[in-house]
DNA sequence: AACTATTTATAAGA
DNA sequence: TTCTTATAAATAGTT
């Protein structure tokens, strides 16, 4: 297509290959563009000239990236090295541990039931059965060991409120030295007795959740 | 090119598409080896059809590899690092869903509480509830199944026995012809009375695992 | 970069 | 699919 024919041999004028890479160039893109549009196919062009220039055509709609998955996928040649095999595989086995996981979830959640066999139910009444147990149990030591905090706090507050009425006095007496020694070598609930009851803790209100 | 001129745009009619490809791929590709041999550049050039078949020409001279090597350090664009990132964070996005069904079912199984808030074990006791309630709802839908089952086997063999009861008697008797339309007319149940206790069934035992 | 004679590609039809 | 052919498009050689 031109003044005469040319034969398809490697160009040996440097500058007449040059122009005709130029001309050519614009020509295969184009057509790519145009079997992209007009056939909805998906294209990756990439043409490097002798002097190295990089001209590149890929679908709009696509990337490089997929382009070559697909093509690794389809014509079964490897372009990706051995890491990312790996990493596939990694992928995979992962996702296969997730599917296991998300089938046991479910069937721990009463779901899916009907593809089991009657003796498959078993194991999961047990765990369930476990589970609940477990739970009930940490919850009630939950409870008890609010209460006791509860007790603790409760008694804390009874002590330090001693202190407070002893410095008070102290501070009337004009004499206080040693308090700091003395309640170390007793303990707060002999204490109660002596605190007039506006000195007195209201007990803590475990903000346990027992309702639902 | 051709018999009319035809705008850029997607074929609508898949037929006329699917021509047009063939042809135009053809041409392409003619022009990647024209362009590659002429001006000595290298060509990769890759076509999926919107079937997804592969058309590809790879200058002869190198390899995809190769030019996707070079595409990259000539474009600055990744291409087998950008592959590795994508692959990492997959395996990262799986395994982080993956830990999160692992914990779950910890709790679902009464494992690693201590970890928890207690507000956190209301859910988790209630889940199991649920679970076992479906769990025991299922169990006990198939042991009626199964019993349901056991009294029919009881009863077809009831009527199996009482035919070849009948039978037998027949051959003593040397008359038997009416004996297949009788029986459709009634109850096996009605039967079992005329049977000498030998030809009784034992009821059959549900094989259903209700002890642990 | 334009021009244009010619070759080449291909749309439509068979 | 393949071939045919009229026509559009690409481009080799030239300016």
């Amino acid at each position: 297509m031109g003044r005469g024919k040319i034969e398809i041999k490697r160009i040996d004028n440097s500058t007449n290959r040059q122009v005709t890479f130029s001309k050519r160039r614009n020509g295969i893109l184009k057509k790519a563009r145009e079997i992209n549009v007009l056939c909805d196919a998906e294209v990756s062009l990439i043409v490097f000239s002798s002097t190295g220039k990089l001209a590149e055509f890929i679908s709009p709609n696509s990337t490089l990236i997929k382009i070559l998955d697909k093509y690794q996928t389809t014509s079964g040649r490897k372009l990706w090295d051995a890491k990312h095999e790996y990493l596939k595989s990694e992928v995979d086995r992962v996702k296969k541990e997730n599917d296991s996981m998300q089938i046991e979830l479910r069937h721990l959640k009463g779901e899916d039931l009907t593809s089991l066999q009657p003796k498959e139910l078993i194991p999961i009444e047990e765990a369930l059965s476990n589970g609940l147990t477990r739970v009930r149990e940490k919850q009630s030591e939950v409870h008890r060991m609010m209460k006791k905090n509860g007790r603790m706090l409760e008694e804390e507050n009874k002590r330090l409120n001693y202190i407070l009425l002893k410095t008070e006095q102290m501070d009337i007496d004009g004499n206080g030295r040693e308090l700091g020694n003395e309640y170390h070598h007793q303990n707060a609930r002999d204490y109660p007795s002596q605190m007039p009851f506006s000195f007195r803790v209201q007990p803590i209100q475990p903000n346990l959740q027992e309702n639902k």
